[in-house]
Parts: structure tokens; C-alpha cells; sequence
DNA sequence: CTTGGAATGTCAACAAGGCTGACATAAATT
DNA sequence: AATTTATGTCAGCCTTGTTGACATTCCAAG
């Protein structure tokens, strides 16, 4: 590999042949596996799934979200949306407030205790994502990033885009 | 560490802000739905699901190869992975054929009805992996993959480098 | 040759976490 | 007043993961 400025003709075909695309997908499926890796040791002790990680991240990712607006990043219905947020709620990792313009809607934040498994969650995941970041380099990341959000079906880009510039 | 050649000092710190770790965590989420949404929709047709996928790609990827070599590469139990190829093996797209030097191993291959199974699965995923790199670029691919194998565990970068190098 | 262990298959039971369908309730909107 | 919207809940189903127990087959070591 190791194409880098001025990419002759060839090159630039090069990267989209059979066997290259791929060495993508193996790869694809091989780093998501390291990526969940960590946050699923530790929910397993506790009786949790990656459901609930997920459930957790974009809650402290969005405090006071709405169970409408978690179901459509999250992609899945609200019964299973559903099944998860009560055990979190009865758990007091989860608190839901009616809202206060619209009665009909319940809030989402994390308690002290949510908080604080998210915190363990998200170390154990950011160090990972981290240590192969530096690995890389600051190119490969952006490389990385341009990849990924090219692979995004539309919708989904589009919640990942409003959160980008929500935060910076 | 060691990033590469010469980007400035702020350079080499801002990509490894928690910011921009939980911006790749989020994209790792959102792109892996993309990923694997199109050969969903095609299973679910047919009642199969993605482990059914898992299996036939990599069959297909190394014909021949028998159940225990499976089981590491997927990271499932034998009895999980056992229920998925019986199916397949009923319903006639996989062959497992006693080995000749140790008849206790079964040696796994694609019919030409898995094949042709394996071809419509792996074209759409394909397709959008194809969409996703000429969008971004061949040095982004090169940083995309570069991200990817530093995120992967030890034994199974093994088996996708073990992939790449039978390969090309 | 016998025995131990490895590779594989199979049965049973269970759990997480998807799904659909149906229905209830409360509140906003028309 | 009627309808739509947001949410919750019950029941049941599916896929796919898990453990445990046990049988079979066969290589290899004693």
C-alpha cells in the first residue's frame, strides 16, 4: 500500500478492486468486534447487554432526549427500546421527567450511578479507539472518518452530522 | 506512537481529543449499520440472519476449511455455529465433507446454490464498500484500514492478516 | 492393543434482544 | 369533539448467543 501524493492512474484503481473492497469488509467486521469488546466484558458481569450501552451513550451523549428521538438513532422499535429503559429506570441508572412543554414526552438523563457506568464504559472503549488513533496517525483518522461516514445510510448520517456540530 | 512525518504539534494532539475519540466511536456505530444493512435485507427474505452470512463469506473465502478454523475466525461456540450450518446444510448451499488425512474434521464448501447465495449477499455489500471508498479516496481507504487493524484484537488481526497475505 | 484425548455432532435449556400486533392512556392538535 | 401523537405494556415469535452433558469417531501415545 502506501499510495500518498500524486496518485498515478493505476493507483487510483487500484484501491476499489474486488479483492481490496474485501480486505475492507474482513477488516470491517474484525475491528468491530475489538470495538465492542471491552464494554461487553464489563456489562456482562452487571446483567446488561450492548442494548443498554447503547441506550446509555446517547443519553449521556444527548441529556434530556426524548424515547422518540433515542428510537430513531437507535433503529430499533420502542418495545425493545422499551424493555431496556425500564430496567435501567428500575435499576436508578435512568431517570425519565415528563416533559414540561409537551406533557406527553419523557426526558432522559442519567443518575449519578448511570453517570458512572458510562464513565467505565466509555474509558475502556475510548482507550482502545485512542491507542489505535495514535497508532495510525492523524491522516489515518481522518481517512478513517471519511470512510465511515461515506458508508452511513442517509439517515443515520444525519443524526451522526447534527451531533458533530452540536458538540464543536 | 510515532505519527509519521512531520505534522505540527497541535496536529498530532488534536486528533486524540475525547471529542474527536467519541466523534470515531459514533461513526464506528452508525457506519457498521450502513455495513451490514443491505445482506440483512436480503436474509431476512430467507429466513436466515447475519450469522448465516458470517458463515457462508467466510467459507467461501477459504473453501475446504473445517469447523474448529471457523469457530476461531468467528468467535462463536461450536453449538451456535453448529445450529447456523446444519441449516445451510439441510437447505443445500453448504457441503461438509469427512477430511482424508483426519477423517474427524469436516472440510466445508459452498454448493453452487451457496455460491450463488454468497455472490448476491456479498455484491451489495460490496457495492456500498465500493461507494464508500471512491467517495473518500484512496488515502482515506489507506487510513481507514490502517485505523481498523490497530483497533482489532491480537488473534484476530492474526486471522485477517493470515487472510491477507494467502491472498495477495 | 488399549486407552486417552481431540474433533465433531447433538440434545436440552436458557437469555438477550431483535421483531410484530394489539391495546391503553394522556396530551396535543385540529 | 375527534384525531393524532408519544409513550408504555402485554403476549408471542425469531435469531443467535450461552452452558452443560453426552455420544461418536479416530489419531496417537503408551
Amino acid at each position: 500500500m502506501a499510495e500518498s501524493a500524486g496518485p498515478a492512474a493505476d493507483e487510483t484503481l487500484l484501491f476499489l478492486t474486488d479483492d481490496q473492497i474485501r480486505k475492507g469488509i474482513e477488516a470491517m467486521f474484525f475491528a468491530y468486534r475489538g470495538f465492542t469488546a471491552d464494554p461487553d466484558r464489563i456489562l456482562a458481569d452487571q446483567g446488561y447487554g450492548r442494548a443498554h450501552h447503547r441506550a446509555i451513550h446517547f443519553i449521556n451523549r444527548s441529556p434530556g432526549t426524548t424515547v422518540n428521538n433515542l428510537l430513531a438513532i437507535l433503529g430499533v422499535t420502542k418495545q425493545s427500546l422499551n424493555r431496556v429503559l425500564r430496567t435501567l429506570i428500575e435499576d436508578g441508572l435512568v431517570r425519565s421527567e415528563v416533559g414540561t412543554r409537551d406533557r406527553r414526552e419523557r426526558h432522559l438523563y442519567l443518575t449519578d450511578a448511570g453517570a458512572a457506568l458510562e464513565r467505565e464504559l466509555s474509558t475502556a472503549q475510548r482507550d482502545r479507539m485512542r491507542a489505535a488513533f495514535r497508532q495510525a496517525g492523524p491522516e489515518a483518522v481522518a481517512g478513517f472518518r471519511r470512510v465511515l461516514e461515506a458508508m452511513m445510510d442517509g439517515d443515520m448520517r444525519r443524526h451522526y452530522v447534527r451531533f458533530r456540530e452540536t458538540d464543536s
